[in-house]
DNA sequence: ACATTAATTGTGT
DNA sequence: ACACAATTAATGT
């Protein structure tokens, strides 16, 4: 295990770090398609990424989804982080998208390395950055983008996920996560692929 | 191989 | 948004 983390995190971590996370880390797999975090849930540790994606998911009172952001290979999770001071519950739901391999840190450890690590507090520090910055980004897209634009980014994003540029979920799926009708979709898709920007099959997209 | 059924996608109002 | 048509995949015989 030490080895995969040096290889995504050995630039920014000293080794005693590194050594230390490998310790009192626990490793864990997730298939594609299973919660990792749900809404409300107690969190007892925080997630490092090694390979794959997650996206993250808000819920409104009616129970209708809406994606977030996704995280990838060296991300953490920021509500994890914001747990970590005030203790709470989750706000958001995690689910794999991917394959996920992921090491689990215990929360005690945050706080404990951010005393003792300089690199440890600035990887933290960008974490909550970074975070910010794509939350600022998902609301410029919901508040500011019309649906066709936002389709199109989210298919971008998932064609970088998914390296071989084939999406495979159905209109209704892409419906719930933007938080539309599987019938915009489906419309807003013939369009994209009249203009030569992807193919539509069934259960699956391939993006060009 | 064919028929039946269910799920997904397309389209007009 | 709704209803329905068309298409495709899955399953059984």
């Amino acid at each position: 295990m030490i080895n995969e983390i040096k290889d995504i995190f050995g630039n920014t971590l000293e080794d005693e770090l590194l050594f230390e996370i490998n310790q009192v880390a626990t490793y864990k797999e997730v298939l594609a398609g299973n919660k990792i975090i749900e809404i409300g849930d107690y969190i007892r540790s925080m997630p490092l990424l090694l390979s794959g994606a997650i996206k993250v998911l808000r819920e409104d009172n009616e129970g209708d989804e809406l994606l977030l952001y996704f995280l990838e290979r060296g991300d953490t999770c920021a509500m994890t982080l914001t747990c970590c001071l005030g203790q709470s519950k989750s706000k958001v739901r995690a689910v794999a998208e991917t394959d996920v391999k992921l090491v689990m840190i215990p929360i005690r450890k945050i706080e404990e390395w951010s005393g003792k690590y300089r690199s440890w507090r600035s990887f933290i520090f960008d974490s909550y950055h970074n975070r910010l910055n794509e939350m600022l980004y998902a609301i410029d897209n919901i508040a500011f983008l019309k649906m066709d634009e936002r389709l199109l980014k989210y298919l971008e994003e998932k064609a970088r996920i998914f390296k071989d540029g084939i999406i495979k979920n159905t209109h209704q799926e892409i419906a719930y996560e933007l938080h539309t009708s599987r019938v915009v979709i489906s419309r807003l898709l013939k369009k994209l692929e009249n203009l030569g920007k992807l193919e539509l099959h069934r259960n699956y997209i391939l993006m060009k």
